[in-house]
DNA sequence: CCCCTATATTAGCGTTTACTAATATTTAGT
DNA sequence: ACTAAATATTAGTAAACGCTAATATAGGGG
């Protein structure tokens, strides 16, 4: 084993060191998903999927708690994932752009034969 | 607030929770992200995407120590995102379907933008 | 100006997670 | 059978994470 350390497994060590290329790194593209990877972000994203809504209505379709929703927003607001804008006394969430949809899409397309 | 519950935001609410039915579930689907959503085992999967490794070299090619990415293959496996088939010594994995494939994908081509 | 509603923030806590080091298992070659 | 290589497993530990409860901020209406 020790030796067969071949050319083309020396090729890809290097595609993934300079992933930051081809990719916006792999530390930022695993980013993403681990902010998927939390099943009530998962539905928040769900939800908004349907269209902007309020904290407030967040809440109550996930049935979490006001706070921990907050921190969810938040963490998901810096991955900018989702965004946000002020409507007088409330804060509309919504899907920060279309290659979030396209990727929860193609996750659940397929998702449902794993 | 309290009040404007609308109807629209009930059957999002129910479309989440039947979640079973038009995804493997809200958890299920959310594990998947999960796991590729850890750099290490991220790295993996683009690796293998390349093609069948054996453990040794995806810890070459990751840089990681055989007992953290054996670790790893492991749940990877057990979420069947990944699959292993023995080869006299050594054994050897790959992704486990053309789902994951276009999942990773997917993420990978918009990811440059995000 | 005060109060109420909507949202955000913080601190503390318990759980989960990924790592390391050590050990076990399996197979090949001699 | 013995030894060495490849992989898996286990126990322990430190860090990350998500939740709750309490508090802060900000805007709108009386």
């Amino acid at each position: 084993m020790v030796s067969c350390f071949t050319e083309k497994h020396e090729n890809i060590k290097l595609k993934l060191a300079n992933s930051e290329e081809y990719i916006g790194g792999v530390e930022s593209a695993s980013k993403i998903f681990a902010m998927l990877g939390e099943p009530v972000r998962m539905k928040i994203i769900l939800a908004l999927m349907e269209g902007e809504l309020c904290v407030y209505h967040i809440c109550e379709i996930t049935g979490g708690k006001q706070s921990a929703i907050s921190q969810h927003l938040r963490k998901l607001k810096d991955s900018h994932i989702v965004k946000a804008r002020k409507d007088g006394n409330q804060v509309l969430y919504s899907i920060a752009d279309d290659h979030i949809f396209s990727i929860v899409k193609t996750a659940l397309e397929h998702s449902k034969c794993l």
